[in-house]
DNA sequence: GTGGAAACGAGAATCGTTCCTGTTTACTCT
DNA sequence: AGAGTAAACAGGAACGATTCTCGTTTCCAC
């Protein structure tokens, strides 16, 4: 997790951004949190941090591809690591709370997808970035 | 297309609401074009319709489940007809111009989809609504 | 140390979307 | 047909998540 700290640092170094105190905090937040989180839960998991600041650092974040923003249309958004930095994972999106969780499939899919969406992209002239997979319907404590 | 103004009266009326002339030119817009379009795509479509109008009865076609929002994050979003209106398909989202496109992957994939998508609602003790497949990345147009 | 650029943070501004409200439309029941 | 009633309409005001502004503070290089 230190390891984190160091990757955050030099990605952000190669867009001449710091790797200040609060923006660290920001990382530190996200990192200890085991699914994508609102600003409103990033406030409160670290009183500290001010709203403006933290809208910034994490836009400063995300260009620096040190973090994520889940865009789920209801409310705020969601942010978390870049995958890259955690594990490749798809999302469970409530539509009762807007909670979100992370999951990841198998191996297989995940393999299978990747090929079949190397054809389709290609076939329509489309240069892919990244796919997002997400299941939408009722999280468990909702049900 | 006579049958999709059928069905969209008959959900409409399962929701207590009308078929009226404004909410059918809207299906007739999303219908008359072949990607999800933005609210100002749709007014200038057809400029009859009125831009507060149209963000209420889309909400209320959605309620319907004849129409579907998709958050592309960026600026507006896109809307379309409900996927058993017209047939399962995924979108290409490009980060440069915010235009969103349809594709359609293999039967197979969407078999195997669908297959493991279960296995992992079910360990989560999560209901599925739909799933959301997205490739994020540069179109043809763009690149 | 000192200069200058980057970052900070409180509040103002932005802008897609939703709400309010008086008017119009369209079914229903005589 | 005509009145009564509820839904729908449309213009503009309001809302709220996010972004911008700008004066202050922090940090790095020389």
């Amino acid at each position: 997790m230190d390891d984190l700290h160091a990757t955050a640092a030099q990605r952000l170094g190669a867009a001449d951004l710091r790797y200040t105190t609060s923006r660290r905090r920001v990382v530190t937040v996200l990192a200890d949190a085991e699914r994508p989180l609102t600003i409103p839960e990033i406030l409160a998991a670290d009183p500290g941090l001010a709203q403006s600041s933290t809208y910034r650092n994490l836009a400063e974040l995300i260009g620096a591809r040190v973090v994520h923003r889940i865009v789920s249309g209801e409310e705020f958004s969601h942010y978390e690591l870049a995958e890259d930095l955690t594990a490749h994972h798809h999302h469970l999106v409530c539509t009762r709370c807007g909670r979100v969780e992370d999951f990841t499939p198998s191996e297989r899919l995940e393999a299978d997808l990747h090929h079949s969406l190397a054809q389709v992209a290609d076939a329509a002239g489309f240069e892919v970035e990244l796919h997002r997979l997400d299941l939408v319907g009722t999280c468990a404590g909702c049900r």
